[in-house]
Parts: C-alpha cells; sequence; structure tokens
DNA sequence: ATGAAAGCGCTAACAT
DNA sequence: ATGTTAGCGCTTTCAT
C-alpha cells in the first residue's frame, strides 16, 4: 500500500533537551534510568517531557542498540483457549525484563508459520517461540541462521531446531485410554486428529491407536472432522454419525474438550447418559470441562506452565554473556483429570 | 533486565551487494520491488540473499521511513473469543497492505490500559485500537497527542477519541428483555456486569434495567459475579445463588454467553428445564451458544464485522494525503438470535 | 538502470 | 553529573 508520510511527530529528545536547559544526552539518560543523573534532574525532564508530549521513540533506539524487545511467538490460532493461556503466561513472565511478545498465528498452516517467520524476523526479535515440531525446511533454515534462540513448546520434536518445553501428545492419549479400559470400555473411538497439518492432532490419534493396540483392542474406530480447529460443532457432527454407524460404542475420545463437549452435547440430545451410555473424554482441560453436566474427563497440559518454562529459559538464555552449548529440552508432566463423563 | 549484546548479525545488506556485484542501493531496491531493477537482477539478488541467510532488517527502514507498520489493538483478553475473532478479521484486513497488528491486553483494567499505550507508542505504531471507550485522562490525552489515527471499538463512546466502530451494549440488552417479556417472563434476573472496570458488562446490566423499568418491571434482580472475565464457572456459581434465594425467576440473562451456559448447566445439574421451568439468555454469540442443549438465545455482535470495518477505516484514514476533519462513526447492528433456551 | 552522500532519532564510548 | 562525537542499517535524494 502506498501511504502518505505522517505529519512527523513534533517533539523528539532534542526538543525536550532544549526546554529543560540540558544536552541531549541526559534527557537519554534520564529516561533510561541511568544512574548518573541526579533524582531531581530526571524528575524535571520527565514532568517536561510529559508535557511537551514527548513518546520516546524506541524505533530509533533499537537500531543503536541492536535490541528489539521482541519475542516472536507464533501460536497456532489466536482464537484458542489453551494457547491464550501459554502466551498470557509467557507474556507474565517476558514483560517485567522489558520484553514484549510479538504475536502471530499461522491457522495451523506450515507454509503460513514460514511467511510469518521471515516477516516477523525482520523485526530482529530477540528469541522465537514456536508451535509444535513440524516446520518446512525454509523456515527451519531461517530460524537456525537467526542467531537467536529458538524455542519449540507444546511438542516434543525428534529433531528439534533448537530449545524444547513440551510433553508427547500421544503419551497422553495413552494415559486416557488406559483409563477408560480400566473402566471397562473396550470399544473406543477418536474424533479428529485425521488432518496431518494439526500435527498435535495427529500425533493424538496415533497415540490412541498405538495405545487401542497395546490392548488388544480395534484401533480404527476413527471419525474425521477435517481442517482444524476441531470445534464443538464438528464434534457433535462426528457423534452423530458414530452413534448412526457404530451404534455399539462404548466410549468416545475427543481431539479436544471442544469437540468432546460437542459429542456429549449430540448425546444429551439424543437421551443418551453419560457416562451410563456412552462414556466421553477430550483433552486440554478448556473451562467447558469442568463446569459441563457431567464434567469432561481430559487432559490437563498445564498451559501456564508451559508459557511460564519458556519465559525463564528465554530470559536465562538472552542474560548469558557466553553461549549455551547445548540446547534446553523440558518436559511438562499433563494430568490425567477424571471427571464425571468417563465415571 | 541486564542483557548481552547478541552476536551481531553477520549477513547485512552491503554484504549482499557484495557478493551480488552491485551498489547496496541495488539490493535495497531489489528487496523493495522498486521497478528500475531490471527482473533478472532482483532475481539473482534475492537468490544470494537468500543463500546468504540474509534477511531484510526493518528496524533500520522504519527508522529512516518514519513508517513502523504497526497498528497497535488493545482487547480486554487475550482469551476471549469475542474479540479473538475481531482481532483476526482485522489482521485479515491490514496485512495485505502491509501493516501488521501489535496485540495488547489489559485485563479489563484502565490503569494497564494507560501504560500498555505509552509503551505501544513508543514503536511508533501509525494507528492504533482501543476496545471501549473508558480511559484515563492521561490515556486520552497520549493517544490524542500521538497524531496516528485512533479508532475506539466495541462501544459508542459519547466523549469518542477519535474514530469508533461499535454498538450500544446497553440497546442489546434492551432487546434481549422484550424477547423475554414477549414470551411471558416477569421476574427476570441478570447475571455479572457489577464491576464499574468492566465498562461493556457494566453497560448491559444497565441496558437490562433501564428495559426492566421500561416494561414496569423490577430492574433489582441482579447477581454480581465480580471482577471481569465472566467464566462459566462464575455463571453457575451464581445460578445456583439465585436458584435458592430467588426461586421464582422465571429468566435469566447472563453478561456473556459464557454466564449463561454456567447458568445451564447448574440448571441442569439441579433437574431443572430449561426454559420450561426457567429461560435463559447470554451475549457474544459464542460456539457454546449454538451448540448447548438446549442453544441458547444471545445477542450477536457481529465481532468479525466488527474488526473488518476497523480495518478498512484504518487502511482508508492512511492512505489519505489529506487528514480527515471529521471522526468517523460506525454503527455495527447486533442481531438477536433466538434459542431454544428461551423459546 | 545504478551509485554516492546524507540522515532517520536515538545511544555507546569517551570525554570532562 | 553532564556533554561531544560517531554510528546503528537502512532509504531518500540527487546525480549519472
Amino acid at each position: 500500500m502506498k501511504r502518505a508520510l505522517p505529519k512527523r511527530r513534533a517533539v523528539k529528545m532534542g526538543d525536550v533537551a532544549k526546554v529543560a536547559g540540558v544536552s541531549l544526552m541526559t534527557v537519554s539518560r534520564a529516561f533510561r534510568q541511568d544512574a548518573s543523573v541526579g533524582e531531581k534532574t530526571r524528575a524535571r525532564i520527565l514532568q517536561i517531557a510529559d508535557e511537551l508530549g514527548y513518546v520516546l521513540d524506541t524505533t530509533a533506539s533499537n537500531l543503536r542498540t541492536q535490541r528489539s524487545g521482541f519475542v516472536a511467538v507464533i501460536v497456532p490460532s489466536i482464537n484458542n483457549a489453551n494457547f491464550a493461556e501459554t502466551v498470557n503466561a509467557l507474556s507474565t513472565v517476558l514483560n517485567p525484563p522489558g520484553l514484549q511478545v510479538l504475536l502471530g498465528y499461522d491457522l495451523y498452516h506450515t507454509a503460513e508459520e514460514e511467511r510469518l517467520i521471515e516477516q516477523l524476523l525482520r523485526r530482529r526479535p530477540e528469541a522465537v517461540v514456536v508451535t509444535g515440531g513440524r516446520h518446512t525446511e525454509r523456515c527451519r533454515r531461517l530460524l537456525k541462521g537467526a542467531g537467536i534462540p529458538v524455542v519449540e513448546m507444546w511438542d516434543l520434536p525428534r529433531r528439534p531446531i533448537g530449545h524444547v518445553v513440551g510433553f508427547s501428545n500421544a503419551a497422553c492419549l495413552g494415559d486416557l485410554v488406559d483409563h477408560l479400559v480400566g473402566r471397562g470400555a473396550q470399544r473406543i473411538a477418536f474424533i479428529g486428529g485425521d488432518i496431518s497439518d494439526d500435527t498435535r492432532g495427529a500425533d493424538r490419534r496415533r497415540g490412541f491407536q498405538a495405545a487401542m493396540r497395546r490392548h488388544g483392542l480395534d484401533p480404527d474406530r476413527l471419525v474425521p472432522i477435517g481442517a482444524p480447529p476441531a470445534t464443538m460443532e464438528n464434534g457433535a457432527t462426528a457423534m452423530a454419525r458414530l452413534l448412526d454407524e457404530a451404534p455399539d460404542t462404548e466410549a468416545v475420545v475427543g481431539v479436544s474438550d471442544l469437540a468432546a463437549f460437542g459429542a456429549l452435547a449430540e448425546c444429551q440430545r439424543r437421551g443418551l447418559k453419560v457416562p451410563k451410555d456412552i462414556a466421553i473424554a477430550g483433552f486440554g482441560a478448556y473451562d467447558i470441562a469442568s463446569v459441563s453436566v457431567p464434567p469432561l474427563t481430559t487432559i490437563d497440559p498445564h498451559c501456564a506452565e508451559i508459557g511460564r518454562r519458556v519465559g525463564t529459559l528465554i530470559i536465562d538464555l538472552l542474560s548469558r554473556t557466553t553461549k549455551r552449548e547445548q540446547s534446553v529440552r523440558i518436559k511438562v508432566k499433563p494430568t490425567l483429570k477424571i471427571g464425571g463423563s468417563t465415571d
């Protein structure tokens, strides 16, 4: 887009200096809480700056100091309570030391992620956080070449780019299946995770199948729902199909609590009792899981803890003078939360 | 935080130029699709840049051109499907012309909003979008003095700072009350909106009371839930109290669908039939409203449309060479969506 | 179609 | 405690 040059902001640091009767450097120091400026001088300078409507221009200081104050964070979707919680916790850790999250979302497409990464790297973030372990080759190259800390979260990639804070999505499904089988279920279906671009969803489905095989049960009761994100509506539609086509199903696992709740709603609509007629479990410990009637059995991935761990890791990495030799790999342990929907 | 200077990124524009055997300016032009660079030269330059791992440094070009490419957007919470949808639509409009959303959230606190605004203005955004019409005086001053377009959305402030894209939260509640009264309800309660920092929630509550008075009904069946955001759990707790203390209640309106769904869940838990025993309505047209059993009557504020309107407005404002004289005030019309929960 | 020089608004480094 | 000088990596302007 062609855009007209904005009317130049009148006030800059030199103007404040002139009015305050000091040099530009003193103003600069006053703004950065530099100890070498007297308390009274600083107060007067900041006062004058405020009156003049001066706002520090970090676009210039970023260039000079070679520090943007940004941490680029890419999540699959901005409209997902799990990732929102992680990003929120991450911000909470990064903000006090002066780092700001620059958020991007790729709608579950690795090609879009690559585009986004390149765009964000142009802003010279001091670290990059990506969700998941699947990326285009060019994306990997860009990240490796950026010379800044890279953290992959919400997964445990086999071939990590840099650091990792995550858990095994597949293993969590094992816990769910074990729980359901322990409760006596045998004919268990899985809703979602059929699109390969949804790495975590596909991993969960794989984990489901592996666990079913381990128990000697049919691993192929799979109900596809198409492109991510898995919605409540997807879950309801899938459940309707499942009940029509495989009415002998004893338990259902949703790729997320949203799909699971949709399934629960469909059961209600048909007058089926959960868990008496059919048990339902989900993933993510979304609010809906604890409020629904009955509450949903789910896996709590500890979204906030992931965010906090990523944050402290980044702060640690950035405060070192010497680069760490080895990549950090932090495993976060998700928890099985048993609700009335399977009990 | 003290941070070590990052190892300077080796490759810069001059390096690419040297390898390509052209001047730095030619490289600069190649990256900006300047017509004066030959197609073959450009391709070769970009190829070399990619091989060298060069990524354009917009931190420098932003300073030189006095354009950041940022639009600062402040929402109350990052973990809210309504605002997420608005921001998503906004990004979709802003990205193609080369603008990037720089997102901040203030957790429903005007003091935090002020802090955030100042921080974001230091990055020299080309426009600012804030949610709601209530701000600290200093915040108003900062925004007015920034010399860039300011848009307040999701509300119709009486004393707007600049441009507005929104609707009357109070009026929407009137529509809901009219609907419930038309259906025969008289003893209607409102859940939430008791904290003044939650402007929109408080507006909705006010709108509820005004409508009840208009119908000659008791406007004071109000159930507080405390600090925003209103959650499903809040709604369930409030409903429990309401059913204990005012069992003659015929209908309930939640400050949002989340609270309304919590209320619905509490009814289910107690074996009450909705809407036979009690009718329930919400606000926001969240996914849960259409998937729950029964579906919730709600107000659809058209989140995506708000985002799109804000986006096109900003693009229009930024592409003008002469500043608009008058502020724009766009009203978006929310829609009543009638679901089984009141029918 | 390409290049040389100047400078965007700050801050690091080195004075005093 | 404060000031002076140089320069961060680009793009604008002007020249060829």
